[in-house]
DNA sequence: CTTGACATTGACGTTGCGTCAAGCTTTACC
DNA sequence: GGTAAAGCTTGACGCAACGTCAATGTCAAG
């Protein structure tokens, strides 16, 4: 059975000006081109064609298709190979949004008004506007009435809590050993988030959905901004806080 | 002060090409041109340039850029729609990613592999060519040296482990709100990496990058192999064990 | 005066097609 | 059989942001 060059185009779910492409570039040929120029293809001209979709779908350049193809190869290692290019293309794009994220703290300037002392209780490294503008009235009241509430002793025991984390984050980081996933950087994760959780009025203390997205974005934070950062030993040990956190909360419920 | 095209270039980190470019669309163009053709930027231009060249690297179009400059708008407004794009985009890979890993591994699954029942004991699991094949003839010999001097106890206890870890998994695997990266998971991956090294002879019981070979093979032929998926649950259950063993290798010294 | 460093404009290459444009072929309808 | 509507062809430009020659002019130093 042969199809026509819309025929084909429309079962593949392409155009025909791709086909035309790929006939231009040699990546698939038609089975037959009649007397009057037109391009016909045959069933294998279509597998062949669902291979090159697909194959292109995750990602892979058409050369590269092509060699696959015609070499009969390794696909599995050529995905494997792909596959680590495309894990270092989503971290560029995280740190890009990292960057984009900071940019707009900065502008917004909350670079001033931001954290004096990150130690001074969470809610208490922004101002009072951020913290409104960003979670709400309800939560910068709530949250300051909770941290005048701790009294001394209970602000200090929460900044202990802080540096031991602090300390222990780095520790983990700079072990060559511990991945952001290790058992290690995971609880880890868990502990810092219990210790968030303890702030009553922030989204940490709502919803899984809310805790979720603050936590993610207070990640982001500690990477862009560097006094937050200093906290876990520079940006690489706020990077690799940030990706345990984001591994952590997928394993919430 | 006036500055040559290439010093400017040197200054701002980029290349002369660029900055023509960017004079040929309007995006900068020179402070003097000299009557020669020359172009030479001043200090605002320096200026503009590092305004330019910060929204370049947070991935802005240029045609945006000049809009943006142009207008004096609000950049932190378009940042934030930028950002969303960037989400949008990062989204977009880890689905690419995650389909090409699916990929590899139906690949890898339809290699027909091994193993008869894992419960007679890990070699066993495997035709002697085939391990003998994969991993030498000594790994063979030794192996099977091994199983046979456990006795019938010791056989009887390494299948307990085996139905014990397979019980856990599943448990782990069908709860929701556990992911492979999970410290839950995580501890299982351990304790599986405990059972097999528990076989001398074979690579688990080798060097450290022996071992994280093996295992990361093992893994996929749980997957890839039915007869092994059905001690995880099945395929789904099996992948998790993967996947939490992938994440667990990671962290092993 | 020569040499070398630096400048210019112009134009092609890159990736994967989309989008006309001009013209030939087949199909459908009267 | 005539005609119009589809469908096909090749050819060529366009896009994003420059990299990379190529051919040539200019300036400062020896």
């Amino acid at each position: 059975m042969e199809r026509s060059i819309q025929e084909v185009a429309k079962l593949a779910g392409t155009t025909s000006r791709t086909l035309r492409h790929y006939d231009d570039i040699g990546l698939l040929p038609p089975s037959r081109i009649g007397h009057n120029g037109y391009r016909y293809y045959d069933e294998s001209a279509l597998i062949r064609l669902q291979r090159v979709l697909l194959l292109r779908e995750l990602g892979l350049g058409l050369p590269q298709i092509a060699e696959l193809i015609a070499a009969e190869a390794n696909e599995s290692r050529a995905l494997t190979t792909h596959l680590s290019l495309l894990r270092a293309e989503q971290d560029r794009l995280a740190r890009q949004i990292a960057a984009v994220q900071h940019t707009i703290n900065s502008i917004q300037g909350s670079e001033k008004l931001m954290a004096q002392d990150m130690f001074d209780g969470f809610d208490h490294t922004l101002h009072r506007d951020e913290v409104e503008q960003r979670w709400g009235k309800e939560a910068y009241a709530s949250s300051d009435a909770w941290w005048r509430g701790l009294g001394k002793e209970g602000q200090d025991d929460w900044k202990r809590r802080a540096k031991e984390l602090g300390k222990d984050w780095i520790a983990a980081a700079r072990d060559a050993g511990t991945t952001p996933g290790s058992p290690r950087a995971q609880d880890l994760a868990r502990r810092h988030v219990e210790w968030l959780t303890g702030i009553p009025g922030t989204p940490a203390a709502g919803s899984p959905e809310h805790t979720r997205a603050y936590v993610l974005g207070l990640a982001e934070m500690y990477v862009a901004d560097e006094r937050f950062a200093a906290n876990y030993g520079g940006t690489e040990g706020a990077s690799f806080v940030r990706d345990a956190l984001g591994a952590y909360v997928k394993t919430m419920p």
